[in-house]
RNA sequence: GGAGUGGUAGUUCAGUUGGUUAGAAUACCGGCCUGUCACGUCGGUGGUCGCGGGUUCGAGUCCCGUCCACUCCGCCA
């Protein structure tokens, strides 16, 4: 005998439309027949049978907006119209003899092929929505992919290690989700952002290959992307460098995505700098399934007269770029006031163009409000550069070099949408060479690009001191289709040059010793090579699975203000239990 | 913290320059019909127009505030 809850049709055995979800079509006594069509995917249904017997016998449990119900029958194969012109789209149906009512059922509070379903009210009644194919097949993706990213990492040997889930604030990062001590009044437990630390001392104990997939907390706001609890696949290993772990791991996405997916990605995955991927695509996770990159102009803008284009062109920290979008020449007023606008939200303070409509014709085949100021060799190189051709459209921005990356390199996507340039494929791409540090623009302080255990390039430590906004990281991030899925680095495994980051980054020996002295304590007794990398679980089954939100491959997500509909959590409790945990009643809300 | 979109029967939505009894589809209930399958057909129940205040003779509609959901910026080492 075999059972099973199922949601897609599979029409290739009988054997396998017997697992199917379906639905009972009529509650009315039909002469004793009832019919279940698992074509009309309303409900729940499960099929259990005799498979020596499969075509004279089956009982079919369903659960139906009025009742939980068991049919016994007989199971009919029916290839769509074949037995009945009239039953277009059956696959399947049993002729129940018996009928039991096992449950009586509420009718749902909305249809279940109802598509525009607000969130609010899918996460109330989670239970009701997860009974819908498109979260059936999400959440049974979701295992397939745990199934094999297992599978892969036992074979090679990989320890599954937990790590707590109540420990240590961090001083560092994003916020942490606190949890009051009862036995020490006043201190705190930190959820785990990750177990960053803990995959470290690891590699310490000779645990030499880790791997977890393991919950983590951010109290962080949140995106489409990012929940404050969301899974990562951690690793770490001891006694490797940065290409053994790229080679691994790409070829366990590899293994995965032909596994379940049937698709076959690059071998060996490409690989950017990270300068690399500034300077072309404006961004340090670029989608390579679009071929538009962003031209540099600096050189030819240092003499203009135009102070928008001269003034950053001059400055080390500015940039002048364009973005040119063939057949762009198109695009309506209306359209290029959105797209200024749009990249206004990065902070551009407009979006200068010119359209390409007669190249032959020199400075009367533009059209641009400032072609009058640029001198007719900068047009006629800057058109050359762009490799513009009739019908196109360039796009320029001049700034700092932050708002001109974030800026171009988020219209470069947006137009690669709307105009259909994203080629439907998958493209992962590595990252590498990051930056040890970047300087909070407003305090001037150096900041850990990636964190403070980030080793930095083995020739680069002579930066670290006098140059450090050049001094290159053994860090590396693998993106996918324009989303960061993976990031992690080599770590730093000698206590003298942990000394030097954490005093680059301002960070005194005494913080360093309360925060992390444990760390550099286990570093003292000997402490291999190691590295590592964490991928988000949830933004890689989000981009298998199609979908725009990591909350569809999850069971039961927070709303975007962090609270859960179901539960109603967060929620106020008790005076006693506020009263054992030492906090104060005034801090909590007065509405129960 | 900021920008934007939305909130009207259980659900998805419409609702005109402010106008009298707020509509449709679907769901639900009842009758009829039925190898029906988005069944059909006849009838019925169902609304604090998110909440609060204001303008007005009159507010679903205009104004202010607020709450909720979603998208984005900031934030997320």
């Amino acid at each position: 005998m075999r059972s099973h809850y199922c949601a897609e049709p599979d029409t290739q055995q009988i054997d396998e439309i017997i697992e199917l979800c379906g639905w009972v079509n009529r509650r009315r006594d039909h002469g004793g027949v009832i019919f279940i069509d698992l074509r009309d995917h309303t409900g729940l249904i499960q099929i259990v049978y005799d498979p020596d017997d499969a075509a004279t016998f089956a009982i079919a449990e369903a659960v139906r907006n009025e009742f939980v119900l068991r049919v016994r029958g007989r199971v009919r194969a029916r290839p769509a119209g074949t037995l009945n012109p009239l039953l277009a789209t059956g696959e399947i149906e049993v002729l129940g003899t018996e009928l039991d009512i096992l449950n009586r059922a509420a009718t749902p509070p909305f249809q279940q092929d109802e598509t525009n379903l607000s969130e609010e009210l899918r996460l109330r009644y989670r239970y009701l929505d997860l009974r819908r194919p498109e979260m059936q097949r999400n959440l049974r993706l979701r295992t397939q992919v745990t199934r094999t990213i297992r599978r892969y990492l036992d074979e090679r040997d990989f320890l599954d290690i937990e790590t707590p889930m109540l420990t240590r604030a961090t001083p560092e990062g994003a916020r942490d989700y606190l949890v009051p001590s009862r036995v020490h009044a006043g201190q705190f437990f930190a959820l785990p952002q990750s177990p960053q630390l803990f995959k470290q001392l690891l590699m310490m104990s000779g645990m030499d290959r880790y791997y977890q997939i393991v919950r983590c907390f951010r109290d962080e706001d949140l995106r489409a992307d990012r929940q404050p609890e969301f899974t990562q696949l951690d690793m770490e290993l001891a006694f490797v460098d940065e290409a053994q772990i790229m080679s691994l791991t790409e070829g366990m996405i590899r293994t995965l995505f032909r596994e379940v997916l049937d698709v076959t990605l690059p071998d060996p995955f490409p690989r950017l700098t990270y300068a690399e991927a500034m300077r072309r695509y404006g961004s340090d996770r670029p989608d390579l399934r679009c071929d538009l990159e962003l031209i540099d102009l600096g050189d030819l803008m240092q003499t203009v007269e135009f102070k928008v284009f001269a003034g950053p062109a001059r400055d080390p920290q500015g940039r002048v770029a364009a973005l040119c979008l063939p057949g762009g020449g198109e695009l309506s007023r209306k359209a290029i006031d959105e797209y200024t606008e749009y990249v206004g939200i990065y902070g551009a303070k407009g979006l200068a163009y010119i359209k390409v409509n007669q190249r032959a014709q020199g400075r009367d085949g533009l059209q641009s409000p400032i072609l009058k100021f640029l001198p007719d060799a900068v047009i006629e190189t800057l058109l050359t550069r762009c490799q513009a051709q009739d019908g196109d459209i360039i796009f320029f921005g001049a700034d700092q070099a932050r708002i001109v990356n974030e800026a171009l390199g988020a219209l470069r996507i947006k137009l690669a949408a709307d105009q259909g340039l994203l080629r439907d494929t998958w493209q992962p791409v590595w990252v590498i060479d990051f930056p040890m540090f970047e300087q909070d623009p407003a305090t001037q302080r150096w900041q850990a690009l990636h964190h403070p255990f980030t080793a930095p390039g083995a020739d680069q430590l002579a930066q670290l001191a006098d140059a450090a906004g050049e001094c290159l990281s053994r860090a590396y991030d693998m993106v996918l289709n324009g989303t960061e899925i993976g990031g992690g680095s080599i770590r730093i495994h000698q206590p003298d040059v942990q000394q030097q980051v954490f005093q680059r980054l301002g960070i005194t020996s005494e913080e360093a010793s309360d925060k992390f002295g444990f760390l550099l304590d286990a570093l003292q007794y000997g402490a291999p090579p190691h590295g590592g990398i964490a991928f988000g679980l949830d933004r890689l089954v989000m981009l298998m699975a199609g979908a725009s939100s990591i909350r569809d491959v999850m069971a039961f997500p927070k709303t975007q203000s962090a609270s859960c509909p179901l539960t109603s959590a967060p929620s106020s409790v008790s005076r006693e239990q506020l009263r054992e945990l030492h906090i104060t009643q005034r801090t909590q809300r007065q509405n129960t």
